[in-house]
DNA sequence: GCCGCTGCGCACCAAAAAGTGCGTAGCACC
DNA sequence: GGTGCTACGCACTTTTTGGTGCGCAGCGGC
């Protein structure tokens, strides 16, 4: 496995290209939320519980700039930002599922079972609204 | 996307639960060299550039303790060690090799033939022997 | 004129991950 | 009896990653 460098950054197989450009605590929670519609910025903020404005930011920057998200601007009063997915994103989604579906698996077989943690925490929305 | 927290470590999410698990520089490498065959310890070490003597016993201490590989002592002398995967690091290795595919695809996108690299190692390979 | 809302930027700090260097036990061989 | 091999362990440092806290521009409403 040889190394490979771009732009000044080494990688050292094709996974850890893949883990540089969606890796880290926050790219696929991002991606995750604009699988089905574009949001903006103050929405991500709200349903990716702990991320930091700093890390939601760049997070976002570094997704755009490699091509996984677009970005549009509404020139209202005050100003909206909207992030979709890119082709290219929907396409690192597949890959991404794949991962989770793995992850559902693994949490399972270690005595956890996440969708049933999901809809509980569904319940409890429907009942404080 | 609620928190889990297994043993005291806290994962936002399944696919961040798996990244936690066989995620990080080393641990894809030496699953995949493990894919096929039983390996010892100086084998692997010869085999993967640039992974110094702590990363691997590490990365094959954790990767033990997940079940992902198990690990048979010869009381030989001198000592021998080898690795090998368990039917869990199999499974795993199903979804690393679905990352690896998306990562030649994203490299080719960028204007690498990564496997073009590697038929020219093996090539330099052959001259040197 | 002051507050608030939105989508950021920047400086500084803490924690986690990885790298470096050195040591060790047991035996075999010369 | 000195050297070398194997599979590690441990202490320390550097690099990377993420977190905290603050500020700002532009406009709208009171």
């Amino acid at each position: 496995m040889p190394d490979v460098i771009v732009n000044k950054q080494q990688f050292y197989n094709p996974v850890d290209y893949v883990l540089k450009k969606i890796g880290g605590t926050w790219k696929i929670p991002v991606l995750w939320r604009l699988q089905k519609k574009a949001r903006r910025y103050s929405e991500l903020q709200k349903d990716i519980p702990h991320i930091s404005q700093k890390m939601l930011t760049q997070t976002l920057k570094e997704l755009e700039a490699d091509g996984f998200i677009s970005k549009q601007t509404f020139p209202e009063v005050p100003p909206r930002t909207e992030y979709s997915l890119t082709p290219k994103g929907q396409q690192a989604m597949e890959v991404i599922v794949v991962i989770r579906n793995y992850g559902l698996q693994l949490l399972q077989a270690d005595g956890i079972d996440y969708e049933a943690m999901i809809k509980a925490e569904a319940e409890q929305k429907k009942k404080q609204s």
